[in-house]
DNA sequence: AATTCTTCCAACCGCCAAGTT
DNA sequence: AAACTTGGCGGTTGGAAGAAT
């Protein structure tokens, strides 16, 4: 009972991989695609555990992968990210392209927590060492606001009805699309097809804090965190989450 | 030059939720 | 419905590399 194992851990390799290995598992997935990982090891003739082989792909073979040099872009929008999502890692590596959620975590582990050290609403920043000798700015301020709480789900199958001209809705009817594609309705299949599936990464069920992203859009300076769709898409949510609230009241 | 200490990050681990049988 | 498997996530750690003594 219980969980097994991934894999039988006797006889396999463990640590760092070497070149061979990760010539073996590139070769291999550039032929027969992602996934599979329980298998791969064995087909692909590698000592390894399929969860490893998996992270070794997505954390460092794979073709688009920018590693190191974080610019001072991508670190001001970590933080605000951060700042918004908390320890998200795979949520913030999404909005940062070729960048691993494991990097993120590993910055800003490294590098970025020692800046934001306290509990106070305005953290003194003075950390100022990068690897790359990279000064970072001193004496900022970072204002300290609830995060978004979202699940570290697979959550490819939600679907926010978020037309124009919404009705009021409770969120027990949000719907659910049983194969991704033969119920989904004109609203859903508008908001499948959309380039952006940011909004369906956030549980607005239990722990949607709307105040921040309302707070959050208002500032100016976020705008580079979204794309022009992802920020109405969002403003949508909140309208309708206004008057999802309105409408429980008066019920 | 040798030793100790510190930093950094790749990799591992356990847990969870979705999917499958 | 229950048991089991799989994939994905965040937290943690071990060891290599660099810095300090």
């Amino acid at each position: 009972m219980g969980r097994s194992p991934c894999c039988a851990k006797v006889g396999l390799n463990r640590g760092p991989w070497s070149a061979q290995e990760d010539r073996v598992l590139t070769s291999y997935i550039k032929t027969h695609g992602e996934g599979k990982w329980r298998d791969l090891p064995q087909k692909a003739g590698l000592r390894r555990c399929g969860k490893s082989c998996r992270l070794r792909w997505l954390n460092y073979l794979r073709p688009d992968i920018k590693r190191g040099n974080i610019s001072q872009e991508e670190e001001e929008l970590m933080i605000k990210l951060h700042k918004l999502l908390g320890n998200r890692w795979s949520l913030i590596a999404g909005r940062l392209p070729g960048r691993t959620d494991n990097e993120i975590k590993n910055y800003w582990n490294t590098y970025l927590s020692k800046k934001f050290q306290g509990k106070t609403a305005q953290i003194q920043l003075n950390k100022t060492k990068n690897k790359n000798t990279k000064e970072v700015p001193q004496a900022k301020t970072l204002e300290r606001t609830q995060v978004i709480r979202t699940r570290a789900v697979r959550c490819t199958k939600v679907v926010l009805p978020l037309q124009e001209g919404n009705i009021h809705m409770n969120t027990n009817n949000l719907e659910l699309a049983s194969d991704g594609k033969s119920s989904a309705s004109s609203s859903t299949q508008r908001f499948m097809d959309d380039s952006s599936n940011f909004l369906m990464d956030f549980d607005i069920v239990q722990e949607y804090n709307l105040f921040s992203v309302q707070e959050m859009l208002q500032d100016s300076s976020n705008q580079a965190l979204f794309e022009p769709n992802e920020a109405l898409e969002l403003q949508k949510l909140c309208s309708f989450l206004d008057s999802e609230d309105e409408w429980i009241k008066n019920q």
